[in-house]
DNA sequence: TATTCACATAGTGATGTAACTATACTTTTG
DNA sequence: CAAAAGTATAGTTACATCACTATGTGAATA
């Protein structure tokens, strides 16, 4: 078992957190909500259901989701929950995919 | 059933490729197979997988999907499978990972 | 030509993810 | 205080992904 320093970095934390991130985001519907919020800045689960037309509980568990592995973040306002983008780079990300996809 | 333009969207085949492209991306080991042939530029598979120490077949898949995902292209020159990126572009989103990942 | 090398693919079981329904929790409103 | 609104979570089933083993295939070599 030879280790160079690319082995290593695969079994680094840095590639796992890498690919968890990604795959956070790895879904169409979470992709739209990413994009949403990178406009909008900060939105309720409310808002962003009736703009992308998305379920009440499967919203809630993709925002749940996105917020266990780093990219959102929240606020309550009484019965409201406020999101936004933690790690406004992620975005980036996002436009870059959107500029690979044409090329598809 | 009001349909918004990001409503649209969410349903769109654009977001629908996007996130299958991060899907093939969001693998540690898919991850470092990027990585390494943005730097290499060409490399077969006994190359990739004793740089990277990988198990034979297990990389064998990993390349394929990548490749009908639309992330790698080959050449076969004899008996050896050389691999590039399709889709430069892809790497942008590599290192803008790799510039999120240090404040996770 | 028989063997070895490089790679691909099939099959399998374990684990993860997706979508859906129902229900619970908390805050606001009447 | 009862009902409604906004959100979260549990439970379930279907389907995808993972890692692994074994085997198949074509090209090179002895």
């Amino acid at each position: 078992m030879a280790n160079s320093t690319l082995d290593e970095r695969v079994g680094s934390d840095k590639l796992t957190k890498a690919s968890e991130l990604l795959k956070a985001a790895a879904h169409p519907q979470r992709l739209a909500v990413l994009d949403l919020l990178g406009h909008y800045g900060r939105l309720c689960n409310r808002e962003i259901q009736e703009m992308l037309g998305i379920e009440q509980a499967i919203l809630s568990q993709h925002l749940t989701l996105m917020r266990d592995k780093g990219l959102l973040d929240f606020e309550k306002e009484g019965k409201y929950t406020y999101w936004h983008l933690r790690r406004p780079e992620f975005l980036k990300i996002v436009h870059c995919l959107e500029n690979c996809c044409p090329t598809l």
